[in-house]
DNA sequence: TCGCTTTACTCAAACGGTTCAGGCACAATA
DNA sequence: TATTGTGCCTGAACCGTTTGAGTAAAGCGA
């Protein structure tokens, strides 16, 4: 009571029939556009509760209609990573712009860990707190697939084709983007080839690093792989451990725009110049990528699009018209400075520094 | 009918009243830890929940409880913008560890202008959709206030506080930050100081800056503000102008990471050495700043605390017991490598190049 | 034994929509 | 004239939960 905000008592069918002398079930079927009523009083039904500025309230919608008018998102990446990976932002704003033209809300939920994801997919399904949920991340071996199947909430896997599951998942051919990548490294005359990978687990990530180390070998390039947890911190790591290597890479390809950018810092730090003593390309663009010096080479995907074309298909599945997976377009090679043919330095151990930063 | 998942008929209070012999109501008591019943039937009840995994409807809950059990957030800013600022990132993620903690879901919608925004408050509120939201990016005469006090809608201001507004806000002392800001930069030795501003229509861009000007000038400082829109395309344009002044600054204080990033490429393109010739501060830390070369000098705040306390303050305000403004721990100035006092250079024009890059 | 309180429940009405089986008036048809 | 539609609308059930009113039985003091 303790003055908290007056609440207006809402605006109901009950009074949009009273004002206009009908029975709640006429006002219904005005407002849902429902046949059985003449034009005359429809449109007097419409022009009261547009006069009451009624909203229906979705709750009691819900209850009958058994839907949620909502579909859900869980993020089980750690905060610190997911702030700084603009991805999830961007794909947040497509899946938004999808749902947002069907007046269906969008719930969001961060959690620590895998298991907790499953905990709430219980909760907000068996709440019907949601239609369905968007699965992004996908892993090897993931539990979400069996117990989001076993629930029968449904779902779109962002990331795939699943194997091991019947769930509609919504990707592009890493493989392909992988190859094209690696071929403009071949052509610009790169032989050491490196990747600087993120989570094993992530079959995305799997995905990348197989179709990595085949590209390199069928063009007789050698090739290092190095894993990441996604952290800046990870990625100065591996950074540091190839480019100490007595014949390190003179390319390297960064699993996302964070440890790209995290690369090239610690590259140039380490006396290489970028790019004539390492190229570097990074997986995901993002404006960062183009606003550090040189500005990074970086596969580009249009991921609000994404986003959208993977709402688009959970709503498709709601409603119970799915059908398999979609491919979307996948990603292309956007060369900016990062990225140039290696300069020789046959049996030289150091690089060569042409800005080189004191200490 | 096309195949879409099975849905099992979900659990409810009937089921279990059946099941353990009582009345829906003495269910409800059982589930809610009301009093009127033996402790006998309770546990068992609960046991028979348990054991059926039933999850209380929200929108049957929501329906006579006149609750929603959701918070909103609406994000007014471009995608583009939003996407490579973490700052919303991180505050969402503090919103959300807050409100998960009450089962309270929290959802999210991205609109254009802030128009829609105002339209989305009242559909929500209309909807029953939510129980409150908080409202971001404060602006001059921003008509969001009104409209929300209007329509009752329980709302947390984050940024504030407010003079033309009974809202309650969430905000801590922009000015003393900047006060510290400024005599630090004072303190090494910088004689000119530049400030890159944000929107000036931002209520706490606009703050920042009087309160840089005033600061500057207690200390006898030459100082010059330019505003920009938060793109890196306009803090590149910012900071080529203050650096092609006859007389540049030797410190400009950035209203973002992003800006604070960007400004410090265009320096370095320009031939300025950070700090050397120019001193670099960054308003919002975030892991893109610790990663250039040198890293920035930030005003770093505890951005998911800030969202968790803005949450907390929110719930309070749903459930009445609101009580005024909330002051937060101001954001506190790290020093890292992008500040250091100025290179004298008495009656040159040309800066020192200590890294110039070519071109 | 009676009256009174307490305990432990049941019952039914909300909450705000949707939906379906009528019903009434009037027109068309046989 | 009787029958059959048809158009337009009403009334009531229903979705799953909460909640206040009602009640039967038990407990208790006198």
């Amino acid at each position: 009571m303790a003055g908290g905000p007056k609440r207006a008592r809402r605006v109901t069918i009950s009074d949009i029939a009273e004002r206009a002398g009908v029975s709640k079930g006429a006002v219904s079927y005005a407002l849902n556009d429902r046949p059985g009523l003449s034009d005359k009083t429809r449109k007097r039904i419409l022009e009261i509760a547009d006069e009451l500025s009624w909203y229906p309230n979705r709750a009691a919608r819900s209850l009958s209609a058994a839907r949620a008018d909502a579909c859900g998102l869980v993020l089980a990446r750690p905060a610190k990573t997911l702030a700084i990976e603009t991805f999830f932002m961007e794909f947040i704003a497509g899946v938004e712009s999808a749902l947002a033209r069907h007046s269906i809300a969008l719930t969001i939920q961060l959690v620590d860990e895998p298991q907790g994801e499953i905990d709430v997919y219980r909760r907000w399904w068996g709440e019907h707190r949601v239609d369905g949920v968007l699965l992004v991340d996908p892993r090897v071996a993931d539990p979400r697939f069996a117990e989001v199947e076993r629930l029968g909430l449904p779902a779109v896997v962002v990331g795939g084709p699943l194997k091991d599951s019947k769930l509609p998942a919504i990707w592009h051919d890493e493989a392909l983007t992988v190859v094209e990548v690696v071929r403009y490294l071949a052509a610009l005359g790169h032989e050491r080839v490196a990747r600087v990978a993120g989570l094993d687990t992530f079959l995305h990530s799997r995905a990348r690093s197989n179709a990595f180390r085949r590209a390199a070998r069928d063009l007789a390039l050698s090739v290092r792989i190095v894993a990441t947890d996604f952290t800046p911190e990870s990625g100065a790591l591996a950074t540091r451990q190839l480019l100490s290597d007595p014949k390190p890479p003179t390319a390297i390809v960064y699993d996302s725009a964070v440890l790209g950018v995290t690369g090239l810092g610690v590259a140039q730090q380490m006396g290489f110049s970028v790019p004539e003593d390492v190229s570097i390309v990074a997986w995901d663009d993002s404006l960062i990528c183009q606003v550090v010096h040189p500005p990074l080479t970086t596969v580009t995907r249009d991921i609000p699009a994404y986003g959208e074309a993977a709402a688009i298909r959970l709503l498709a599945e709601i409603e119970g018209r799915g059908k398999g997976d979609v491919e979307f377009n996948r990603g292309v090679l956007t060369p900016r400075a990062s990225t140039a043919p290696p300069v020789a330095m046959p049996g030289s151990r150091r690089p060569r520094r042409t800005a080189a930063r004191a200490r």
